[in-house]
DNA sequence: CCTGTTGCTTGGTCAGACCAAGACTCGGTT
DNA sequence: AACCGAGTCTTGGTCTGACCAAGCAACAGG
């Protein structure tokens, strides 16, 4: 990052690493999606005949290939033949996302604390847009999300699954796929950390109970369309609730 | 997304495709991760190795390492023997994120004002945070870039790039390294759509002049620590920017 | 016409090989 | 004893060729 991309950004070109093969075939794929001649759905030749179009082994093809799976561009339905049969461009954005941002925030580059701050800044402004935009049907599954968290005998799991799906929800109200999907991601990364804080809580209950308050706070206030209610109100919630965390893990 | 991730993010488990191989070493190493076993500069076993570890192939760990290597989590300083030779644990956690949202928003999966808004979103918060926090090397670093973008004489591609470290400075002035990571990666994301906008500008003079000065506004509310105006202007430079660049597009 | 078998396509995986770069070792030279 | 150079070892980079399993397709037999 500082260190090693910052200078980068500007005005620093390649230390002309590019000598791997695997990087060439991948620049290759992914000048054909910047330039349109691959779009969602296409499927890409077979890696034997890529190989042999390239001029590389497949071991390199396959590689590349791997590296677009990650990334949700790439998805393999099946082998052998068919119409559905080889590799296709997909668009699954927010698992790549999500296993990059796990990762990372496990390596202590994303301390919680500014995982805190970049969720309260975008679900902010996504409760904002959400008491604008959202659809019956997005208040409808706000509303039966909070019932299940409102069962008294739900377990753990289940109540943070309901908790971040809530979430989720009223970040796609907002209207912002993209923001959405960081959303998603954030929380997913979180998932083992909040699981694990929820488990050692003294009174799950009470906690339970409390946020599920929070919830029904933010959604009444996107469902008046108070956009300044909802943006505050889930501001609080998400800076109240990794207090609850830092507390159980001190 | 939506259709084929929308409903796994609460409670539907995978559909049982892990079968990969590569994808079970991945798991392995990111677990390793996950517990803290492999922190940040350590070494890992060579590829051989690990394949005799694990009992399977060479090529599997490799396709596990590439992936690992695009996330922005390995690095390969070089080969052979030595004290730097092999994987290491690295950190470039926005390398990655970049490559991912390129891709994605070439696929538009992420519609442009999509890309838009969570800009605005994201840098109104880091001008106000940058406000409050800013040190003198960063505002130091920000008038060095004002004063390369009042060049006359300026290339579309090093404006444009100057232009791009100025919105990164101010998001590291803000403190927050994973928002810093994203807004970096937004902009990267965005640089080629970008300069073919510069490029087809009529008067590419009196548009870089309007965007220094609007940068200038920008720096002098930071430097002053007024929170509200650095918010407002950032956002109002970003919504200028690409209302030009739609019309330019157009 | 229906049905079962056979073969082809395609990804998944592995084994083994060679190369290049850099570090290490050790003996010969000054 | 200090220095230097050739050979060796380690390690990633790459390729070749092979086999498997799953599923479609075409053909042959009833």
């Amino acid at each position: 990052m500082g260190q090693v991309e910052g200078g980068s950004t500007s005005a620093s070109w390649q230390p002309l690493n590019r000598s791997r093969t695997y990087e060439l075939v991948l620049d290759q794929i992914e000048e054909q999606i910047l330039s349109g001649q691959l779009k969602l759905g296409d499927r890409l030749p077979p890696e034997r005949d890529l190989a042999a179009m390239l001029g590389v082994s497949r071991a390199a093809i396959r590689e590349a290939l791997r590296v677009l799976e990650a990334q949700g561009v790439l998805r393999r339905p099946q082998v052998g033949t068919g119409p559905e049969s080889g590799s296709v461009i997909a668009s699954m954005p927010s698992a790549g996302l999500t296993k990059l941002l796990r990762v990372h925030v496990a390596l202590a580059n994303f301390p919680l604390t500014d995982v805190v701050e970049a969720r309260a800044i975008l679900e902010r402004a996504s409760a904002r847009l959400a008491a604008a935009h959202a659809t019956p049907e997005h208040l409808t599954q706000m509303r039966d999300l909070l019932a299940r968290m409102s069962d008294p005998g739900i377990s753990r799991e289940e109540f943070n699954d309901c908790d971040t799906e809530f979430h989720v929800v009223v970040a796609e109200a907002a209207g912002n796929r993209l923001v959405a999907d960081i959303t998603i991601a954030l929380r997913n990364a979180m998932r083992h950390t909040l699981l694990k804080a929820l488990a050692e809580l003294d009174d799950f209950p009470a906690t339970a109970a409390r946020l599920c308050a929070e919830h029904r706070g933010v959604y009444e206030a996107i469902e008046a369309g108070d956009a300044q209610a909802a943006a505050d109100r889930v501001e609080q919630h998400i800076r109240d609730f990794y207090r609850t965390v830092r507390e159980v893990n001190d």
